[in-house]
DNA sequence: CCATGTGAAAGCGTTCACAGCG
DNA sequence: CGCTGTGAACGCTTTCACATGG
């Protein structure tokens, strides 16, 4: 029982996990999965794949596991992937560059609409399927194609000033690769990617070859 | 008191944003930093800054704050990040391109001193600072230049097999963009990017506008 | 007097273990 | 009989609150 409860964050964090390893069982021609072996899949405990899933709804069969396509259909459903989002990119550099021909985001849901960089010299340039447009242009651009969602890959100095800007301009949720970190008001979602913090960590762990439990997620 | 105690993992993830602010606040020569505007600027709460640096030692001065020279060798020295560490990037697609010449890696310690790639087309090709060298070669050349840390773009399909071979070379540490899995033995550590993920947890948030805390770190 | 360092409390997240159902 | 769904136990993280010391 006990269906569309409130989903914790870490739960949330790791639904887009399953829904990869369900793409991939869906592929083989793989129609029901057990929570063994979607945990071995996806790199965690069996316990907290079926306790994660229990928050969806009771979506399994008991002696049988979990039916692929239905549950990819409701995992699709509570991430609110069921239509198409629109992502700008703002930074036109080489991160932004390799972001806007990534063949991960179309397959997934998300089209990039628009793409900006402050360099004269970049304006009009092709990125990926769009064209980049001056930084100047951006509020008007992102509300004429109800943005939702940015990916700002601008150097640190402006990453702030850019976030701000994005809010302004009613974009709710931001992915910021930019060093540093952006400060947005609560009702704005972030999340922080820092390639260079990744390898930081590993080199903690690389640094300290005795300690327990060497493995992190995304 | 209490020096060198065993650090906690989700402590260890917060060193390095600490180490980006201090950096900041070092050429803004800025002497000394309190745990409150340390906090902050790296987005956490004080009390949080207060408690991950005691793991370190009692480096902070009562009524004033923390040393910003003195804490930045500290952590360096925590994580491991007194000598630069050799990396090897596996796949020269667009986003190994990205990461090749990613100015965050060469400023932080970490050297690109190898690139691979299966595809004939791009060996011999330039990938930042390096050239791209056949995966057949990788074991040889993973030794050669003691690579201790990989980063592996490639398609998901091969990601697998290429952190085995990058395993067995010697290879300690792998940070993984492909969007799948890679299951590792436990003395390796392992950490997963997936940048389709990251969207659709930013999804999630849009979705339900009204839920807590949309917040999250790397 | 101000900001650190830290016990203690509160809050989360993970894992166990097993009842319950197909 | 096998696998889900879940209370309960456990361990980790965060936050509070304040004694301590420069």
């Amino acid at each position: 029982m006990a269906s569309a409860r409130r989903i914790p964050e870490a739960t949330v964090a790791r639904l887009p996990l399953y829904l990869r390893v369900l793409g991939e069982a869906a592929t083989e021609r793989t129609t029901t999965l057990s929570s063994d072996v979607l945990a071995a899949r996806a790199g965690v405990n069996a316990a907290q794949v079926r306790k994660d899933l229990s928050f969806l709804g009771s979506y399994g069969t008991r002696g049988v596991g979990y039916d692929v396509d239905y549950l990819v259909r409701q995992i699709n459903r509570q991430l609110g992937l069921d239509d198409d989002r629109r992502v700008a990119i703002v930074g036109a550099g080489n991160l932004g560059q390799a972001l806007a021909s990534y063949a991960g985001f179309p397959e997934r849901g998300f089209q990039v609409v628009a793409a900006f960089d402050a360099d004269p010299a970049k304006i009009g340039s092709r990125l990926g399927s769009t064209v980049v447009s001056a930084v100047t242009d951006m509020p008007r651009i992102l509300r004429e194609k109800d943005v939702e969602i940015a990916i700002i890959t601008t150097p640190a100095s402006v990453a702030q000033g850019v976030a701000n800007a994005l809010i302004k301009a009613g974009v709710g949720s931001i992915l910021n690769f930019a060093p540093t970190t952006v400060i947005v008001p609560s009702q704005v979602a972030v999340r922080q990617v820092d390639l260079g913090i990744e390898l930081q960590i590993l080199s903690f762990y690389h640094h300290h070859i005795d300690t327990t439990a060497a493995t992190a997620g995304s």
